[in-house]
DNA sequence: CTAGAATGATCTATAAATAGGTCATATTAC
DNA sequence: GTAATATGACCTATTTATAGATCATTCTAG
């Protein structure tokens, strides 16, 4: 009872997955990194490497920001311990609120 | 002949993929969306949005991408226009040097 | 040039993700 | 309080991604 196929995606998902693709190529080139010890190091086939580089929307997000790591990228620019800081402030970032503070439904327009 | 399942992950994939989550979590209960209706725009079940949220590793990451735009994440910390920027230059970054400027093959060690 | 290696693409069987439903539990509105 | 809504968790059928192989091509080393 899936979906019968063919995904859309917004040009903005698809151009940072793209982005996100190219910045691991590059950086596995600058590292003289093949794709097959990529591969290796991430535990995934060099088939999955491949497609990450190039931006598959499919790609899971997991294989994705794992091989993203080994190659040396920082996601969302942030060393290990920084971002570390950072899921603590998201964690806690309602756990204080009442929720009740957000009130009515507002419209928001798909502006991207 | 895929691999026998359970894969493993490092902390910082894992701890990426997480903030990714708790993010978008945090970006839509700020604008008042419900998951129903950040899905239906999306165009993917609830179901898959509330795993993207809880930063499970398994999601696409296509369908997480699109939920963080819908959201009104900006990845990379970029607008649309600046995203395009840093596409064009990711994608010219190699093209003119010769690769032979790349020699020897280098270890690198896992630091992360 | 030739030989070796890396890449990029395609195919098939299998494993995994997803849709879509249901249900239990908050949470909010009344 | 009750009703309505949102969330979170679970299950099953189906779609999809993935592993692992093969092959053609491009790059590199000699």
């Amino acid at each position: 009872m899936a979906k019968p196929a063919q995904r859309s995606y917004s040009r903005y998902a698809r151009e940072a997955t793209e982005l996100l693709g190219l910045t691991i190529h590059n950086a596995r080139v600058e590292r003289d990194l093949t794709v097959a010890d990529v591969a290796e190091r991430a535990g995934v086939s060099r088939g999955l490497v491949h497609r990450i580089e190039k931006g598959e929307m499919g790609s899971s997000i997991g294989a994705a920001f794992e091989v993203a790591a080994i190659v040396g990228l920082r996601l969302f620019e942030a060393e290990p311990a920084t971002l570390r800081r950072y899921l603590s402030l998201e964690r806690d970032k309602f756990t204080l609120l009442p929720k009740s503070v957000r009130k009515g439904r507002t419209k928001v327009k798909d502006d991207f």
